[in-house]
DNA sequence: GTCTATACAAAGATAGAC
DNA sequence: GTCTATCTTTGTATAGAC
């Protein structure tokens, strides 16, 4: 599947998605404004209604964006056939790792899955999608690590899909919270070690 | 380890806690008001401010009395050296299970955890002191089922609680936006088979 | 303990000048 | 595209009557 970029935006629209993107991240929904999206870029509150009417037509066109990254992203890591299926999760863990290495940031999904009732209901529907999409393409990727020998599954690989999404949703909230980088690491430590072939076959005789 | 219960309120503050806790677990700790209390109980928002003089002393209230809770429980889950320790995951598990079935609530520290930055620190440590206490307690689970044959983990005992906590309140925070109850019963069936001495001796000859 | 009344700040949003 | 000015609503919080 390949998908179109999104269209070309001012400059300005450009920062003031970024800037929103990263409040989400690190404050949550709620809890960011448009005040602090005009502190930071050094105009007035009034310049970004110019560039987003409201605040829930900005919110999803940062989920948008982001989404859309994500997809392409994960396209092009599915589409090397050459890889190893462990290389395929590595590449998936990657930017897990990188939101850990900023502080206070979570998935942008993850932060608005966690105050969605607050939320207007477009905003969901894009979550759910993105929630989907990862969960889906990981189960791909464990039934071909399967069907190559690579791994021993527990379960089936979409159960075991929406284990492995989960936890990486989870560690990154621990992690804000208890500061600790190390959390990220263990979890996607044990999760290849508990699809890994070879290491649970060595568990298994011990 | 016993733990005292908190000492007596008025009824009123009793379900003033009540009622923020359910709030704090569907909309968020941002997303909540004062009016939305006084809505619920029928009484004006100044005599909340009686019993909780301010938004961040009842949030520490709430989360001190859902902390406390849950410290109990785990002592008793862990007191009878009878159960099996696959039993006391069961046990650990139930109120995950239980805050599932309300359509759209998450753990309250996993709801606060996720607008963390947005809050006043005193609520920091309080949630970092939940998520320590349980991945601990797990810890303490798994090396004992261990020790007892009846477990066998791809990795050290803590850092395989790490991830079942994690994948705990992450399967809830993407259970509430795709509303699939089948996603923490997923998770919890393979969080089981992946530390089952049995299964994965029997996936590893597979 | 609960009420009315009010203070004060911050939010999202719009109108219209430049 | 950005500004100033303003509107409206909602939020947390306090004072003081009952």
């Amino acid at each position: 599947m390949k998908r179109p970029a999104t269209r070309a935006r001012s400059e300005t629209a450009e920062e003031i998605l970024d800037i929103a993107q990263a409040l989400i991240q690190s404050r949550g929904y709620s809890a960011f404004s448009y005040q602090d999206i005009a502190d930071a870029l050094k105009i007035r509150k009034a310049s970004i209604h110019y560039h987003f009417a409201s605040k829930t037509e900005l919110g999803m066109a940062v989920i948008d964006r982001y989404v859309g990254n994500f997809g392409r992203a994960l396209d092009e890591i599915a589409a090397d056939a050459q890889r190893s299926s462990m290389e395929m999760l590595d590449l998936y863990a990657a930017p897990y790792l990188e939101v850990a290495r900023s502080r206070d940031k979570v998935c942008l999904c993850g932060a608005i899955a966690g105050e969605m009732l607050a939320l207007p209901a477009e905003l969901r529907k894009r979550v759910d999608r993105f929630f989907k999409q990862h969960q889906t393409w990981l189960a791909e990727i464990l039934a071909r690590g399967v069907a190559r020998g690579e791994f021993t599954l527990a379960d089936t690989p979409a159960k075991v899909a929406r284990m492995m999404f989960g936890a990486l949703q989870g560690a990154l909230l621990v992690k804000r919270t208890t500061g600790d980088a190390s959390q990220l690491h263990d979890v996607i430590a044990v999760l290849k070690a508990q699809v890994s072939a070879q290491v649970m076959a060595q568990a298994a005789k011990a």
